[in-house]
Formats: structure tokens, C-alpha cells, sequence
DNA sequence: TTGAAAGCGCTAACAA
DNA sequence: TTGTTAGCGCTTTCAA
């Protein structure tokens, strides 16, 4: 009350301000009912009568009703609030556009729901045991996680904790936990195939971390298909990189250095992928008649790369979109049985797609 | 109690499943003192004697008690939640990593609290109304609004409706909000100085929507500029693009035609730079000797521009802590307070950057 | 400095 | 089909 004559001047804005929230009892006095069946009608109870329906239905109207979460996640034990937590390490990370395609997936699944969603980032020790005390006391309905870096053990403890958990990826310890990732394995044989087709044979690779199941796989998909053309490749064609560009522009001049004479590369992300591109031509070769560089595309980014790029989509946004259809049929699961391990951990797997990108 | 005689071959398994969570009750048991004094100690209050706080601490500590929020909220009509709600129109933007920079600076800032962050993310008018509805009767203790193109009405509808409100950028009606904005006047004004002094006088722009603070703010500076630096510019120096790369990349071809011996291009944003530099290959202008660019560069995709881009760099993610400070110091003040329109909304204005790259 | 007691707004038995 | 009633776990007067 800075305004003027403080009180008596202003009851109206007062009140606008102070005014509560309208509740069930009051919906239940205008509509001249019991509380009990306003909150029928708001939960779509099956037994109320229809002029009781429209008469909760039309004072819910007038009065601008909507429930408090808070009460009803007292007493009903659930907070229909689901968390996204994603473990990063690097501040690079958190800047793939990754992240935001996967975000508006999960945000699109979740619209047609009354379900919040809460972000935890974790960054270090402490933050990682306060978000795990956090959804093992029961504040979150389920778990959606982001494990940027193959931290198998986050995944552990919140599942053990009994809390339904969705993860992106697949757990590299071989543990069991509801998953969804895209096909890595068959998109990058997808890559390979590609160059193979081409007439390519000295086919190198710019692998991924091999602490994530993403690095993992699509680094198998390339052995697997090398091998499976007939082709020697052995293990100094093999370049590690971090998924940043700067790390993709390391291993190709490393790559160059012990192979002069490469003429594909198959790059395990996109931004790996435009760091290869980058020293390549630094390096005076010609793109893509010379060496041909087909990358791993999870973001948008592949536009930026000039020339163009040949990628493996996966795709992000569904991956998000599934992950949500996931943990939601969980959460149901958990609710009706009570209890127990449930049914056997699911792991739904994407297709990924060739794109063809020819040089402008 | 449904456990009982109910299940005798899993009780184990059953009650580490149904084991609820610790509430006072339990650790004011364990203390040996009342649930007030239990809620005294959690809540920081000063009239415990140390005693009765160790005794509660330890409690707390062995039990691993965290107070649910639902019940707190119940009583205190606090949420302890703040929304960040983002109206976005095209599936593109979205993909920004601007928006990903800000996110991480929000949460950065939230984490030496203990707010939870809900994100609304509004594409119709339903969604709209509901997300309103939401944000109305008292569901999260405050706003943060990133509208990406402006949507005026909302941030007024949020503000009328007594909420603490804070949003990037600034209303174009003039409506006064709290706001947070990076110094985009004088970001544009140093990207056209700059080209100034290194000798360029026929300076084109490419300009952001219209629409948006962000679009006019950085066209304002650029015409500005011009005339301070005494350079004519009329209005078909001007190409307003949708801060998309394909936009910039039209509307650099406008001008090209239409003013084919310009020197030097400012774009207002980092994406369009990027369409402008592409433009300008495929015209066989040489860069940047013959046409000099710089881009406004809000997110982090500058590297991948090639020849390397100056910019004039925005501090996203600091936007995003700034954002959340002052929405608190808001939040703050309304529950001091109780009522009333509280202070004069503040508009605070981030430094801007200039970043010279050299051509490798 | 502490405890007893009331009640926040809602749902879920149980009765009617 | 409806209403009555008893809490959910917490904070907060008010007394002691």
C-alpha cells in the first residue's frame, strides 16, 4: 500500500488483488449441490445425473473454476507433475539444438494431458542427490531422463526408488530400464551401405563417446556393415570425437594424417560431421567428389553445412513424443497394480531415414 | 491398509513399494518434540532453542524427510513454482538455440532456490486461455514470458491478473511490464559504426519482423547509425526477413538486385546472417573484402558460418538469470506488500558485445 | 521456546 | 445418484 490514502480509497483494486481463487464448495453452493459431486463432475465420475452435470458445469463456468492442484495431489497421492532430468556435463551440450527438438516433442505429448512437467538439470554431485531425494519422495509421478553421458547409475537409483522412469538411450551396464532410442545400429549400416553403393571403400569413421550407447552403436553399425561388405577396416580408422564440432575437426585431420588416401567418412553426429567437413577442406580435398562425409543428423544443424550433407535423420521430436507415451502408460500401470516390479521393461526403437542431400 | 493378509509371498517387495514418505508427524515422533517445532526448524524460523534443532536435524537427516510441497502449498497458498511460458508460432522457431541458452540461464539462476520451473508452451488460442486460466488463479507464483513474436495482449492479460510478471523484451504498445532485454538499439548501432569506420558506405540491412521489440529495436539502430554517420539510406536499403535463415537468405537476393554495388550488410539476426552469406556466394560476391557482413548473433551458431561472421554477441543465457532475479525480487515484493501495483516496473538492458572474427 | 488445535481445498469411503 | 464425513501433510495462530 504505497498509493495514496491507503485504505479506504481503493477497496476495489484491493479486492481484485486479495480475491481467492473460487473452490469446489463455492461451485457446489451455486450450483446448489454437495461438494462431493463437483468434484465428481470435475473428475469425470460416470454417476452424476445430467441436470447435476450442467448445473456443476455452468456455475464452473461462472465462477472460472479450476481445481488447486496442491489440495487434490494431497489426497489423491498423485502430483501429476512428471520431471525431464537431464544430466550434463558440458556447457556445449546443453546448447544442441538436440535438446530443443526433443523438448517440444515431449511438450506436444503432454498437452493433450493435464500433466506438468518439471526440468531438473544436473550438473553436479549435490544437485544429483537433491533431484534424487527429490522424485524418491514420491514428488514427481514418473521420470523422464536425459543422460547426455552414460550415467548408468542415475538411471539405477530412480527406477530402484520405484518411480516409473522413461530414459533416451539404452543403458550401457546391460541393466533393464524402459527406453526409447532411435535405431543407431541401422542407421549408421544405413551410412556405410551408402558410401559402399557409392564405390567407396576406404571408408573411415569419426566414432562418438563410448561411454554413451549412442557412440556405442552407431560405431557398431559401421563395423558391422564394413564387415559385412567385405571391407578390411581395422582399428586406426577408426577416430573418436566428443559430438562437438571442434572434436569432429580433430579426429578428421588425424584421419588424414594416417590415411591420405580415405575416400568416405562416416561421421557419428552432425556436429562432428560439419568439423570433418571443415578440415577437409582446410586439407585442399574436394567435397564430395573426392572424399564423401555422410554424419548423423539429431539436430537441424545439417542446413548450415556447406556443401551439403548427406545424413542419417533420427527423429528427435518423436523420440520425445514416444518417451512421454511411454511413461504415461507406466504411470498407469503402477497405479492399477499397486505394486511389484511391473511388466518387463519396453525398449521402443525408431527408425532412422536416409537423406540424400545433392551438392547445389 | 490393503496390505495385510492381502499379498504373504511379497511383502518385501510390497512395502518397499508402499512405503510412504516420511512426513513430520514421523520426524517430530523420532525428535521427541510437536510438529509445530519440526515446521519451525524446516522453515528456518528463530525461535527454536538449539536443542530442539540438532534433536530435528538428526531426525530429519536419519528419516530423509523432504516436506511435500502439496500440503505446504495447501496452507501457505504459495506454489513455489514459476511458469515459463513461451508463445511461439512456427515450428521453427522453436528450434532456436536461443531458446536453449535462456532455459539454461533460467535454471541456472533457479537452482540456489527451490522453485520448481513448469514450462507452458502456447500454440493456439485454447492453449492460450488455458494456460491464462492456469497462471490466473494463483497456480504458480510467477511468469516468465518469452514471446517470441508479439503477443502484447498476453503479458497485459498475465499482469492484470496480479501475477508477478517478467518478460524478455519489451511491449511494443508501451504498456509498462517488468522486462529484460539485451541492448539491441546499441548492438545494431556498434555493427553498423564498425562497418563505418572500416570504410563502408553503401550499408544495407536485413531487418527482423516488425513485430517484435527485438525486429524494431535493431533496425532503430541501424537507421540511427546511418544518419549519425551522415550515409543516406533509404528505405530500400531495408529487407525485413523472419530471422530465419531462408528469409535472410531472400532478402539478401533483394538487395542484391536492387542495389547491387552494396559493400557491407547488417542482419539483424544470427540466422539470417547466415541466409545473407549464402546469398552472396551463390552471387559470386566475395566475402569479406567485397561485401562485409555482421550478424546479430543471439544463439551460439556463429562457428558454423564460413567465411567467420563478426557479430555482435547477446548474452542469452545471463538474459535468463536476469529474468528469474527480478521475478523473484517481484515475487518478494507482492507478498511483502499483499497489494497494490507495487513499484514502477523495471526494464533492464544488457550489454551487448561486438565479436570481430578474422577470416582464416 | 514450545505444544495444541484449527484448517487450507480436495477426494474417497460410506450411507442414504 | 447424492450427501456426509474423515482426513491427506503441512503451517500458523493462540496459549502455556
Amino acid at each position: 500500500m504505497t498509493a495514496e490514502h491507503a485504505a479506504p480509497d481503493a477497496p476495489a483494486a484491493a479486492a481484485q488483488q486479495q480475491r481467492r481463487a473460487p473452490t469446489l464448495e463455492a461451485v457446489a453452493e451455486l450450483a446448489g449441490v454437495s461438494r462431493a459431486t463437483v468434484s465428481r463432475v470435475v473428475n469425470d465420475s460416470e454417476r452424476v445425473s445430467p441436470e447435476a452435470r450442467d448445473a456443476v458445469n455452468a456455475a464452473i463456468a461462472e465462477l472460472g473454476y479450476v481445481p488447486t492442484r496442491a489440495a487434490r495431489s494431497l489426497v489423491t497421492r498423485r502430483t501429476d507433475t512428471i520431471a525431464l532430468i537431464m544430466h550434463e556435463r558440458s556447457d556445449t551440450v546443453f546448447a544442441d539444438p538436440f535438446f530443443a527438438s526433443m523438448l517440444r516433442g515431449v511438450n506436444h505429448a503432454l498437452t493433450s494431458t493435464d500433466l506438468q512437467l518439471v526440468l531438473i538439470q544436473i550438473q553436479g554431485d549435490p544437485q544429483r542427490d537433491r533431484a534424487l531425494r527429490y522424485v524418491g519422495n514420491g514428488h514427481v509421478d514418473g521420470v523422464l531422463l536425459i543422460s547426455l553421458h552414460g550415467d548408468d547409475a542415475l538411471a539405477t537409483s530412480v527406477s530402484k526408488a520405484g518411480v516409473p522412469l522413461v530414459m533416451a538411450g539404452r543403458l550401457l551396464t546391460g541393466d533393464r530400464v524402459d527406453s526409447v532410442d532411435a535405431d543407431n545400429v541401422g542407421g549408421a549400416r544405413l551410412a556405410v551401405r551408402y558410401l559402399v553403393t557409392a564405390g567407396r571403400r576406404r571408408i573411415a569413421t569419426i566414432a562418438g563417446p563410448q561411454d554413451m550407447s549412442v557412440g556405442v552403436d552407431r560405431l557398431r553399425g559401421y563395423t558391422e556393415e564394413m564387415q559385412a561388405a567385405g571391407l578390411p577396416g581395422s582399428a586406426d580408422w577408426i577416430a573418436t570425437g566428443d559430438f562437438t564440432e571442434a572434436g569432429g575437426r580433430a579426429a578428421m585431420e588425424r584421419l588424414l594424417t594416417e590415411h591420405p588416401t580415405l575416400d568416405a567418412v562416416f561421421a557419428a553426429s552432425d556436429l562432428m560431421a560439419l568439423g570433418a567437413l571443415q578440415a577437409l577442406r582446410a586439407a585442399g580435398r574436394r567435397i564430395p567428389t573426392d572424399v564423401a562425409v555422410v554424419g548423423f543428423d539429431d539436430t537441424a544443424l545439417a542446413p548450415y553445412a556447406d556443401p551439403p550433407l548427406t545424413t542419417i535423420r533420427q527423429p528427435v521430436e518423436r523420440l520425445g513424443e514416444e518417451m512421454v507415451h511411454l511413461l504415461l502408460r507406466r504411470i498407469n500401470d503402477s497405479a492399477g497394480a499397486g505394486s511389484g516390479a511391473g511388466a518387463d521393461p519396453s525398449a521402443v526403437v525408431l527408425p532412422t531415414e536416409l537423406v540424400i542431400r545433392s551438392s547445389a
